[in-house]
DNA sequence: ATCTTATATCGCAAATATACGATTAAATAA
DNA sequence: TTATTTAATCGTATATTTGCGATATAAGAT
């Protein structure tokens, strides 16, 4: 059964994974292209420029925002929206510091050991 | 209904959005981290480090290769994996152009409208 | 040829995610 | 006050993901 096994990895793994969920829709994407384009904007504008229904979207939004990507104000009936780039170099430093520390060792791991085997690629 | 709109996205957005897809799981990111450190791993080792069973680990394997995150190669009867370190830099700057790009338009969008209302935060 | 080892795949159950219409809530306008 | 605008939330249907045991497959060992 789908129980889920997440709790049993490391705290920055599921904070990763968590990050990485966040993006894991085109919809979101687009949310954030758009934030970023405009600086900030209202629900509304975003709604009109993406090929979904106002409570989809609000609901992408509401992700977005439960994963600390994005901020928002109300002002007035209106909602508006920009994106926390604390909380996004945060994640996307993470992630290359992940990923560059582990490319060191990797570098260090291909001087070390060569077993190169009869191998077949599939 | 949940009829995929994913298609409405441009190409870009979709491709951005699966590769999150493929990192949006800690047993998927400690995968990664075990095939950095090791440079490169058979199944069997993968298997061992993390609390799934095998056909789970497989299944997340195949998710991450299917995402050309990961190459595999037969060795006997044994599945040796490694990072694909091209598709990573491929899409790690893609990210990172994305979100640079945006964030020089970002600060030019700050500069050029202030319009900041009263407007409180939630 | 049979047994063992290593891994992929199948089938299924449970949990999540996606999408939308309808409704609610809250601020402003008439 | 009542109507309108804007966005969040609820309820629901469907799709996808996650996880595992069982089975299949394929190479090696006996």
């Amino acid at each position: 059964m789908a129980t889920h096994k997440k709790e049993e990895f490391t705290q920055k793994e599921q904070d990763l994974a968590a990050f990485a969920k966040a993006l894991a829709h085109p919809a979101r994407i687009a949310i954030l292209k758009v934030l970023a384009q405009q600086n900030e904007c209202i629900c509304g504008q975003i709604v009109d420029v993406l090929p979904l229904a106002q409570s989809t979207v609000s609901q992408h939004l509401k992700e977005l925002k439960n994963a600390g990507l994005i901020n928002g104000t109300i002002d007035g009936p209106r909602s508006c929206y920009c994106i926390n780039w604390k909380a996004f170099e945060k994640f996307m430093g993470e992630f290359a510091f992940l990923f560059n520390k582990l490319k060191v060792q990797n570098t260090k791991g291909l001087l070390l050991k060569t077993n190169n085997k009869k191998r077949r690629l599939y």
